[in-house]
DNA sequence: CATGAATGAGGGTTCATTCAT
DNA sequence: TATGAATGAACCCTCATTCAT
């Protein structure tokens, strides 16, 4: 019971995400998705009570994986260049297992984030919080966390965005020390760090 | 006849990109649109052939638009690194003037870009372009363009998605002296600067 | 064009008066309204804004009308006993004419009249109004007016319905006359009638 | 198996004749019956062949047994008017015992009196036979039996009615006396009454 | 007996588009 | 040009019913 009804979620979500992201979500329609998973439309009704359901917890389930994937990741190391490194190569990783499930993350962010909670997982804040964190203990020049958080952010994600439209071809994995570097430089070093480095961003 | 045409349809330009960006494309519907200009329904049709249409002219305009005036903000500098600064604040104060077409453009991108053509004015081409020269002419830190191309815009766009949802308050021209400086520093120097300044990025 | 809207929605309202008493409300689908008018069935939208609407609305003219016809006809006469003959005349003289009304607001009363808002003309109200009035100026015997109202409105509609069963085949204008005297011995005499009829009812 | 059955079946019965009152037949989903009731919609099945099945079984069940209980109430009298006096007091007694039944007769008699056969038990046969049988044997004024059914009916289903909708608060026993009078009045004496009475009704 | 996944027809409704006026 | 009635396909969803377990 319990077993075949996880199947069929599982498929259903396959389905969903692989169209959505090839088709967009309003061009797919409910009968897309049942007829992929070889289900009648009805079915699909009695594993999600709606459409909107259906891509906001897809949404949901991606967008708190990743933030809880980058938090522990980051707990794994003490210094916060590690800390930002092990992020990036983290999800570079990600990305390659299942580029599908971040393509639908860029996709249909616009319409989704205005429903998340403020108590919610979010990898945002996860990468803010290691930025913001790593400032105060003098790792990282201070400036305006949010708007480091967005350029750390930004490099990775049109990298991203640039291999979904196949402007670059590499794994994101090997893109990783690259990314890696530029975050580094953007987020300079801290009041602790030695002399003679690079100025600090402001803003 | 032309002249009541003309501002007829820029009323219809203006009012669809609003609605379009507040409730997205495929929520916004024709009758939105001509109720805001206070027209019929059937009346838009004598000035676009089909919503889909409206929709690419929109985004081909603001999309072309913006390449040649990055472009155009390009060719008023000679050096590279001074390039790029004049197209970020460029970026940064058309943003700061007309954010409404900046999220257009982000929000309808992922459906829009694959009618792209070769030919076409494209500002991702535009800032590549920038970057590729810089290199060759080793003003900029030989690496691989398109990766640089990413981070490079990345950086600003996501910032700009950053002040879309409201984590970032100060305007776009306001951040443009960080962002250049970013920017600058993940393009590094070329082979023709002064030697001591921090590797470049290989990927 | 108000004509060609005035006339379909005359056409509408008379299909959708005519399935939903010979099928019912649930079981007339929007399609068959518009099949019956010969419309498409997106067209009705245009006239109504959703199927209960329309429901509501039909009920609401029939209700609402059928009062204000009552209380006009009430108003027509002086004493209680004549104005309770002349609304009991109206109403079969109305549902001779136009039985389909009553059998819809028969057939729908239970699932509308939750709706009716206190302000509105009812016919129930109407009843009831010149009931009370005739108790309080004597003509017609102290009792429970609701009570009352129920018995004399009971009277008619049940003979109605037994019309639209069948069971009775005379037009309710033949009995019209049986009916008023019907409630004339329900009401009985009030305290100003000269002593030797009936007893009046209590309850 | 039997005992267990039962009992089910009879809970499903409450269970859904509450929940058709509550919302209305087609409003009410196998579902909702199922979920009051604390078993799966397949469940039902067991139990009643269809929703209609459950709805008709429903119907006919009070139905009949309101005739026979209307038949057996007139059986205790022998002359007209008190068999008719019993009857009234016995339905007074009945709604109030058991209001929901008679709601969901007032609400789904509509479209399930075509299914009535005539050889079934049938209260408004009940009603008829006992007037009918009054006037034949001199104890009701003569006229159109039908007519007069009619009106003795309604005279008690409106007040019931009434009572529904929360016109009439008092119970329906505390009306009874003032009902019988009503059908004594409408009903008339009949030609071995002593003379002097009111006059009757003709139609 | 009971479950709950699945069916499939049908529900009301929306919407881009057409066209007579 | 502009109107707004009309189209018709497609939408998401509901629901009585069936059936393997």
């Amino acid at each position: 019971m319990s077993e075949a009804g996880e199947a069929t979620r599982a498929r259903i979500e396959a389905a969903a995400l692989r169209l959505f992201v090839e088709q967009g979500v309003d061009a797919t329609g409910i009968r897309d998705i049942a007829a992929a998973v070889g289900l009648s439309d009805g079915a699909l009704y009695r594993h999600y009570p709606s459409k909107d359901e259906l891509v906001w917890r897809l949404f949901r389930e991606g967008f708190e994986g990743l933030a809880e994937e980058l938090e522990h990741l980051a707990a794994t190391e003490r210094r916060a260049s590690r800390r930002i490194e092990a992020m990036v190569r983290g999800f570079c990783a990600l990305y390659d297992a299942d580029s599908l499930l971040f393509r639908f993350l860029l996709l249909v962010q616009h319409g989704q984030l205005q429903r998340v909670k403020p108590g919610m997982a979010n990898p945002v804040e996860s990468v803010r919080a290691v930025i913001a964190r790593g400032m105060k203990e003098g790792e990282i020049a201070s400036a305006d966390p949010d708007l480091v958080t967005a350029m750390v952010m930004g490099l990775i994600l049109q990298t991203a965005t640039f291999k979904v439209y196949g402007r670059i071809a590499k794994p994101m994995t090997a893109l990783a020390p690259s990314l890696a570097e530029a975050c580094r430089r953007i987020l300079g070093p801290g009041s602790r760090e030695k002399a003679g480095g690079p100025r600090k961003i402001k803003a």
